[in-house]
DNA sequence: TGCCCATAAGACAGCGCTGTCATAAGCTAC
DNA sequence: GTAGCTTATGACAGCGCTGTCTTATGGGCA
């Protein structure tokens, strides 16, 4: 279909040269004359000539194709995170391959290696908690599977892009502080992610450093989800002595405290502050709209395709041992959030 | 990484056949003995053996690889029928390429067959508004570039996935009226897309229907988004006569409508009764939650990918004129409608 | 028993590139 | 001008399959 493509024969016909020199040139390998280079793109582009990507994998070994590895649903996070890795891949003639994977159903060891093997991507990206998963992260080190790791807790090891969670969190808890809150209730995240943890040192700490007490009757356990945002409201609201904000540990735990106080006839802000966490755009479309923290998910997913694709193309040049991209955050205040009623009466 | 494959040699000699045999046996073609076939099965499994995608897309001059052509964001839907897509795809050892096209800009054809010559993807999915652009379709009729779409305006042509749009908005009016609702206000979808008629069409009718009147004052325009429900919402409930009910044209604008109405004050649904069109998540995570009408949106993408590699595969065969699949649409009742004020009064 | 035809299996080329090695061209230094 | 080097370019094989053509095999029928 869609007419003949140009080759690289093509190409070598019209430049003048071998059609060695064509892929070396196109390649941007060194030792190809300047003029000469130029004369092979003139001649690839006036015939509007691209690569056979099936040709060039085979003959090189590569796919030439990444992946995006993760657990769970298909969130608004994971589809950010793959319209970055897009992004990132389609300018550098990458693919991207979308992997699913149910970390409670079988080994996700298992079933990473045996995908790579079987599609032969030539690097993976991985995502929480999955990046967290010990057994995961060194079987790829050993069968040398080029990764990078979103968000992962540790720092000193591999590729990665994060950005600085706890002290977002921290920020975060600092704002609803300046507002006058003193009574802060706070709903954990998926445990199975480390930035559960940051969160919630984090707002341990706040807490402390402001010199408010840690009270267990207004935290609540949750799961990164509506579900337990309501649940946790329900906990914490019906508390002996209920809080005047909650910090929810992300946007859809907040979108369901939100519901619960509707629900119970509880007014937002003015009864309660809600602050969530992303910045997915459910928050901007819940009402109140959401005061939360935005994460550049969509920037980590292009620049997470970007590290994998340098680590594939150095390969064999030196090892990086650990490169980490380490990207902003912002606060970023809606309508869920204002000075607790006592503070202001 | 990760060990080398056996190739189609290895089985051959493992099975004692000839490499070609091989091939056949594996490709499920007619000439194979079932006591050979199953030598060369067994051969296969035997040494875990996958075929090397990048040869078979070289030999073969196809590229076992499909594209989700689609216009604008990346909303829920697109992600649904992603996530059908890959469901089908993956079992049949095709890819998938997502790519997003502006029709705002250039000219969606040229967009489409340039990328489609590039990665000589073996066919597209094509979601509305895309679907309805006479142009395209045409030029991917005349280029014989294998093609699905989803929910098209017209029925007889070409290969299709879609549901009773016209009927299922009927539906939702009846349901409507049924609780009592005498005035009930709209909000249209983008006029691009061909279910937004659909919608308005059903709109108009149930009311005929009915015999209640359409007035035009509280009709508003709209365009699938939660702006345009805001917006919408904004002039309806203005309106001299302001209705007891509005239908969106999708969840987004129903998002859009509920949050106009918290903020005038307005509440769900005794006061107002909100109803949507689609059942994307955020349905069940605005408050309250919202009453809509389910598409099967990712069994259309599974379904859609089926169609498409089926038409593949048969390529040489039979050309089949126009083949539809026809999908079960639901009405999901939630705590956005209820009997109006005057009639439960 | 022998001939013919259908069906099963093999031989071979080649898809469009990349990797490796061989060679030509260009440059310096004497 | 020429040895002796570096750098630019070319020749060639081969990646692992599929398509096409050719050859073996076996069964039916006279």
């Amino acid at each position: 279909m869609v007419g003949k493509h140009a080759t690289i024969y093509d190409v070598a016909r019209e430049a003048q040269v071998s059609f060695k020199t064509v892929s070396r040139a196109l390649n941007g390998e060194e030792s190809v004359r300047p003029a000469t280079r130029q004369r092979v793109f003139d001649a690839a582009k006036k015939l509007n000539y691209t690569p056979n990507r099936a040709a060039r994998r085979l003959a090189g070994n590569r796919s030439y194709t990444v992946a995006l590895f993760y657990d769970g649903d298909f969130s608004s996070y994971i589809a950010g995170l793959q319209l970055g890795m897009i992004e990132a891949c389609m300018p550098l003639h990458y693919e991207l391959i979308l992997h699913p994977c149910d970390i409670d159903i079988e080994s996700p060891t298992e079933d990473l290696t045996m995908f790579v093997s079987q599609t032969d991507v030539d690097g993976v990206v991985v995502t929480p908690p999955l990046c967290d998963n010990q057994e995961l992260i060194s079987a790829l080190e050993r069968l040398n599977i080029k990764h990078v790791m979103i968000s992962p807790q540790d720092h000193d090891r591999g590729l990665q892009v994060y950005f600085m969670e706890y002290q977002a969190a921290y920020d975060l808890m600092s704002y609803l502080i300046g507002l006058g809150h003193r009574r802060i209730g706070f709903i954990k995240g998926d445990p199975a992610h480390s930035s559960s943890r940051s969160r919630y040192e984090a707002y341990k700490d706040a807490l402390r450093d402001a010199g408010l007490r840690l009270d267990a009757s207004i935290v609540a356990r949750g799961n990164f989800n509506f579900q337990s945002g309501l649940q946790g409201a329900r906990r914490i609201l019906n508390a002996p002595e209920p809080p005047t904000a909650i910090f929810a540990s992300d946007d859809d735990t907040a979108a369901g405290v939100m519901h619960y106080a509707h629900d119970a006839g509880i007014d937002i802000p003015s009864e309660l502050s809600v602050a969530g966490f992303d910045d997915v755009p459910i928050s901007r479309h819940i009402w109140p709209t959401l005061t939360t923290v935005r994460q550049p998910i969509q920037l980590m997913g292009a620049k997470a395709a970007q590290l994998l694709i340098d680590a594939i193309r150095a390969d064999k040049a030196i090892k990086m041992d650990s490169v980490a991209t380490i990207l902003e955050y912002e606060i970023i205040e809606r309508d869920s959030c204002a000075p607790p009623r006592s503070a202001s009466a």
